[in-house]
DNA sequence: ATAGATTTGGGTAATTCGGGCG
DNA sequence: AATGTCCGAATTACCCAAATCT
């Protein structure tokens, strides 16, 4: 009678990234281990309207990947490279 | 001792899947290899509830295997395919 | 077999979407 | 051109207790 838990809750987070490092990733963002801001924390970051940063990601100045249901998620990277890449 | 791992290999390989290069697979892989997602990892990925999840499930948008106690697990190659190939 | 975390199920708020207007 | 707001409809998030998983 003991544990039978050969596999763990897979916490597999591939590459897990240092902070503050910049990593250059594929040119294209194909690994989906990034973590993903929801319209309304971007907003707060940027203090502008959710709606804006809708219009950010229609016009294509943002990055966006959609949920089934087609509410919009940001890539927490994207975000803070604009917010911190003031030049 | 006997080891079987009920969720995939959980080798975290992370294998970069060059551009737009897709695997020929048939229409669906027939193996049982398939790593599986429970659906906190899923929802982590989506950065959704992970009852949102259990939703897409319900309206067949996400294709959910289901354990012999009723929980769902999903494929891993399908979320990935979800969360890239959507643009 | 026990314990702790996760998932399921329903129900009800809170966000988000889309279009259009100022 | 760029934001903010109003509207209805759709999607998602948080509440609970019971069942399931590791």
């Amino acid at each position: 009678m003991l544990y039978w838990a050969p596999n763990g809750a897979h916490a597999c987070r591939c590459t897990k990234r240092q902070g503050g490092g910049e990593m250059n990733m594929t040119t294209q963002d194909r690994h989906e281990t990034e973590k993903l801001l929801t319209p309304a924390e971007v907003a707060a970051l940027f203090r502008v309207d959710p709606k804006t940063v809708t219009r950010w990601a229609k016009a294509g100045k943002l990055t966006s990947i959609r949920t089934l249901g087609g509410h919009r998620r940001y890539r927490e990277s994207e975000v803070r490279d604009l917010l911190g890449g003031g030049h």
